[in-house]
DNA sequence: TTTCTAACA
DNA sequence: TGTTAGCA
C-alpha cells in the first residue's frame, strides 16, 4: 500500500474531524455540499473522512481565519489541485527551469496569501 | 448515542 | 452559521 492510498483511506467519523479541525459539524457538512471535500460514506450513510480530507479542512480553516470566504477557498483548493497535476505532468518531461515557471504562474493565478500553500511544504522546495 | 438531511421564531 | 426536528 502506498502513501496515496493511506492518505485517501476513509477512517474518521465527523466527531473526530470536528476535534482535529475545530470546525463545527455544520461547517464540515456545508463545505462538503459545496464540493470542497469528498468524504466516503459508511453503509449507514455516515461520513468517513480520510487524512486527505482532514488536511484540506485544516488548510481551509487557516484561510478562513485569514478572512478568505468560501468562494476564495474554492478557487485556492482548485488551483492547488491543478498545481499537483501540473507538477506530475511537468516532472516527466520539462526542465527544472520550466517547472518553476509553471508553478509561479499557478501561484500568481491563485492571487491569494499563497504563503499558506508554500508553508505547507508541498512547494517550498521549489522556492529557495 | 451519534450522525444524517432538511428547514427556519 | 446556529439550531432544531425526525430518522436511521
Amino acid at each position: 500500500m502506498n502513501d496515496q492510498d493511506r492518505r485517501s483511506m476513509p477512517l474518521f467519523s465527523i466527531s473526530i474531524v470536528k476535534q482535529l479541525t475545530e470546525l463545527t459539524a455544520r461547517q464540515i457538512r456545508y463545505y462538503e455540499s459545496h464540493g470542497l471535500i469528498h468524504p466516503a460514506r459508511t453503509s449507514g450513510n455516515q461520513r468517513l473522512f480520510s487524512f486527505h480530507d482532514v488536511d484540506r479542512l485544516l488548510e481551509m480553516k487557516n484561510l478562513l481565519d485569514k478572512g478568505v470566504n468560501l468562494a476564495g477557498i474554492k478557487q485556492i483548493m482548485l488551483s492547488e489541485q491543478s498545481i499537483g497535476e501540473k507538477k506530475e505532468e511537468v516532472n516527466r518531461d520539462l526542465t527544472d527551469r520550466e517547472l518553476r515557471r509553471h508553478l509561479k504562474s499557478e501561484l500568481a493565478e491563485a492571487a491569494i496569501p499563497g504563503k499558506n500553500i508554500l508553508r505547507r511544504g508541498e512547494l517550498s522546495r521549489f522556492f529557495h
